[in-house]
DNA sequence: CGCTCGATTGATTCTGTTCAAGAGGTGTGG
DNA sequence: CCACACCTCTTGAACAGAATCAATCGAGCG
């Protein structure tokens, strides 16, 4: 790893080439969350503006790589991993405003500051475009202008239903939504059915600031989940749901 | 008024001419919203495109004009009063996401129903666009695409904060936030500074659910302000703001 | 005048937090 | 290989903040 100050991570040019005999210059053609991102609407003849403008940045466990506030330089698309997003206020208190998974853009804001933090659950992997390159793709390609709409749109979506859950659902809906929710989530792109079976990449606490909880009351509910023959809690990460129908009863608010 | 059955308005086609002896054919020339709208990136040679896409639509207080759920038929540009927002569970738990004063676009969804309902909070009048025509308004002019980009992106923001708010403010914290944010919103246009008076349009109970509290917390908090210098209750809706500073430092977090 | 509706205030309850202790797992170094 | 520190998670007991239940008050209105 590097030993660059503070907040830093590895990062390398977008068109390296891996392996010996490979003459792969477009890491894009490649890219395996491309066709569910953003970059999907820039055809393959352009791919190579994509390339260029995007470095891959490699960024470790629990190190944090958007500060709150700062200046907003560069945009991201996570290509791996699981990133928190988050806002803070001044005596510490957090709330984690969403997890972005592979194919979701970071960035999304008008003003020149970041409006919230960013931090890599396990190892993420991103591409980076700085914000004057971002803007040549916008101006080149009218699409992306509505692909980014679309993502705006979806996560304003998933705020509402996030407001709702922290301004008005119990603890054990609370848990019962979010478990649901990483669930519809893990079925999504071409992964196989898991069979309930849940790998939670983020610690008690994450889910607690998430769901504007303590770390207490989610391992507490969890137990009580546990014990009402709902989910079984594995070793580690691991969650399996038992039975969907009775979290579907909980979550929806028929406590 | 028409007579269309069950959750309607009055409206009336944006062209209408009012008094006699207007010869205005293009209400959006003298529309009030307008430079500060989306409406603004349609350019005075284009300006009757978007009046004959637009219908006026007046809406008495409390009437809900968007229901959960129902077909996203129409788009919505607020053009005065205050529209609520809001999310509701099954047993009538209720959170107002938002409250959109003149100038707020609504309707942004990807989905092809609506993710949230909409209410009037007092009268308000919105410039209704139907789907089709808003599909070749954003054809037609790309300009407009970025601005709703950037309302996105600020509602985006909005909402990022409204979860920590909801997730891990205290009452106190909460109340003083909303009274700012009010403060701030109405010291936008060319509004004139109102020294700290405010007039609320919704009720406590409107709050409450703006905030995730109940009414009597909301009532409770108030009073307590009141008590500690803070703020001065008017009859009505009426608020008057004594110390920034005081409710500043409490809606950061240093209760 | 009596009705309803919204707001305020009080008394009590309860959900989730806080404080505290212990279990289980992991990595390090002697 | 084991002792130790460290971390996360779990569980228990006491506490606190907001919700709930309830009564009163005032304004608007038929």
């Amino acid at each position: 790893m590097s030993d660059m100050p503070s907040c830093q991570f590895e990062s390398r040019p977008r068109r390296i080439v891996i392996g010996a005999g490979g003459a792969q210059t477009d890491f894009c053609t490649t890219c395996s969350v491309r066709p569910t991102s953003v970059c999907s609407v820039i055809g393959p003849d352009d791919i190579s503006r994509l390339s260029d403008a995007a470095v891959e940045t490699i960024i470790p466990p629990g190190r944090g790589f958007i500060e709150e506030g700062a200046p907003a330089t560069d945009f991201f698309n996570v290509t791996s991993g699981t990133v928190k997003l988050f806002k803070a206020l001044p005596d510490g208190r957090r709330q984690i405003t969403g997890f972005a998974s592979p194919g979701h853009f970071l960035g999304l804001a008008v003003s020149d500051n970041y409006a919230f933090g960013a931090e890599a659950v396990d190892t993420v992997r991103v591409c980076r475009f700085s914000r004057d390159k971002m803007a040549d793709l916008l101006d080149d390609f009218p699409k992306l202008e509505r692909r980014l709409l679309e993502e705006a749109s979806n996560e304003l979506v998933a705020a509402q239903n996030q407001m709702l859950l922290l301004g008005r659902k119990t603890a054990r809906e609370r848990v019962a939504s979010f478990l649901l929710d990483q669930m519809h989530a893990s079925q999504l792109p071409g992964q196989e059915s898991s069979g309930g079976r849940l790998h939670l990449p983020m610690t008690r606490g994450d889910i607690a600031d998430y769901l504007g909880l303590t770390i207490e009351t989610v391992s507490r509910t969890l137990s009580w989940m546990r014990s009402q023959g709902m989910i079984e809690v594995g070793k580690g990460y691991a969650i399996t749901i038992l039975s969907v129908p009775k979290l579907d009863v909980l979550a929806a608010g028929n406590t």
